[in-house]
DNA sequence: TATGAATGAGGTTTCATTCAT
DNA sequence: TATGAATGAAACCTCATTCAT
């Protein structure tokens, strides 16, 4: 097995140890027991417990930001954009639980943890929502006057609050497709009645 | 000194130290010097480490949903109420970053820990929202194909995703303002430019 | 309430809790609870948790070798003194089970933590026995070449063999009269066959 | 070293310093210290200290149990057999002044602590007792009306109380063979003076 | 590279004892 | 005398990390 091969077998298991059981309850031997590696082995490839955590990050978020922009290059619209967006991430939050709860839990202890630590990828795939409105604004689809770092915010924390429910209630009230269809109209026409007629 | 005043003493401690190092990193001498008693005396009041970090829940929160109630009581308007509770959260968690960063990293934490932990006072607080959007429904303000289940999800995560930025910047971008009247505009109008003229 | 009554209320407490849970394992609050009085108070009354072990022993065996004393008063005969002693011993065992198991296991206990208590009262208990036995030398009924200070020790173990097992198994084996009647077989006559006829 | 080597010294250790402390006074870092390995070690061999005690007896007298059997199997008479255990038993307490501590109180701890601790060493160290004096009753050397489960008691306790002596008080009255000679006249002879002519 | 036994620092929790009331 | 809230020392145990093989 090659070096990179072995690598990434320990962060897929740590992603999935992470996601049981919290950064903090983790044992590195349960990711070397998950990876079927030998505890120090798991030391050849990372200097300590918390460089996994950001590697997880890394690489995880670094698949899924290649993912939806390949999705995203062959829509032009940018209202369609935002809806590929929200449906490929609340999608893999429900396919990838693992990944949805690291995320949801690691992303905010680690932010915390190490300052220095730029979350590179994870900015990465948020500044994607940001993108997409500023594409939008250009061709005057989206208003002039949305801050594409604030909705790209908003828009982010009301996908990641949904799936955040889905991680940690068994059942689920409401489909992928009800949610992205609620999510779109809010973001793009807003909750009031409109009186146009 | 009264047992009440002993057990909030203890709870505010615990809210600074949470909010600093987090619950996993924090120890229980660090909330004991925090609230200038001893190490054993905090167990007089809580069970363990994790009873305070639920308590700090239900207490913070708690008197976040008081405060909050109080103000929308004396506004009618469903748009304005919803304005409120952003305004009131926002400012909230810009001045009090102890339980703005308790709720954004532990309120994670403590769900996946303990599936049977109902966070009550946390739902209680999030429904306020969808009270609010249930009432100008009635009122025929709010659209209604919105569900008020999503949409409350949706408002709150919004708020919460931009405080989380908030708390581990030190620069802050936009005022709580800006942020507020950028909220209101996306949740109410929508980002489509809108032709009705 | 008189300072002795409170005194021995919580001896009293104490052999129940000590027998219950072990000295190590009682607390002070098992204690004072059972004694009904508060923590503290214990403290006016006895110097520290092992001064309290002491005087259990003190006032129980105290109030054991006064009882047995009294028996045997009205017995002349070195053989039926012998059977009062152990029939006294193991009812006693049976029916304090308290006190047969602060006896059995902390008496060694003790003994062991404190090499200056001399379990006065213990000895005293114990030299009953040998006192018996000179007698019944004296008067040529016991063999001049038994030495009563190891006759005594190993009439003592063997009752305390047989009542520590009471203590631990529920199930009786044997009755208190088949048990005295088996301990004075053995020790009055041995348990080899006589071939006297 | 190899895996049971460190296991039979920590064995080692922790007999030795619960029969100076007793277990409730012995440190994990007491037993790691003798044994010269770290805390942490112990807990690769043991599940918990309670475990460390469980394992002292089993080991320590399995191995008591070895040798004695090993020594009465040369022997065919019932009686002499009874005196080989008692001058083997009383030796190695003489001797192993740990074993013999650990026997004392610590078996009586256990015993309490456990319900479920069946102490199987322990018994079948006993059980060498009443298998003798069966076979002694099968060679009618043993009076038939002498119950070996009882007998058996008896005879340990009396062993054990004298040795107990032995380990608290430094001073030693009676030498090992006048102990065994004592002893073996009561239990086979009685302590009454016979008047067989 | 890989292993996994060994290390030892560190934290939660308990509880005997104190002392202000 | 009596109380019981407060103290804080102490110990079991865990687990990230190391290193000899």
């Amino acid at each position: 097995m090659k070096a990179a091969d072995k690598h990434s077998k320990i962060i897929h298991a740590a992603t999935k140890v992470f996601a049981k059981k919290g950064f903090f309850n983790a044992r590195i031997s349960d990711i070397a027991k998950e990876a079927k590696v030998a505890d120090g082995t798991i030391y050849l490839y990372f200097n300590n417990k918390f460089d996994i955590l950001i590697s997880v990050f890394e690489e995880e978020i670094g698949s899924l930001v290649e993912q939806v922009t390949k999705s995203l290059s062959v829509e032009p619209d940018p209202r369609k954009k935002l809806e590929i967006f929200a449906t490929r991430h609340l999608t893999m939050m429900k396919k990838n639980k693992n990944l949805a709860e690291v995320i949801q839990i690691e992303l905010r202890q680690s932010a915390k943890l190490i300052k220095d630590y730029r979350n590179n990828k994870f900015s990465e795939y948020i500044d994607i929502i940001s993108t997409i409105i500023k594409l939008g604004q250009e061709q005057h689809i989206y208003r002039a006057d949305i801050k594409p770092g604030i909705a790209k915010r908003a828009f982010f924390g009301a996908l990641d609050e949904i799936s955040r429910i889905w991680s940690i209630s068994l059942e689920t009230e409401y489909s992928v497709d009800d949610t992205i269809s609620q999510i779109m109209t809010i973001f793009l026409s807003g909750m009031l009645v409109t009186h146009t007629e």
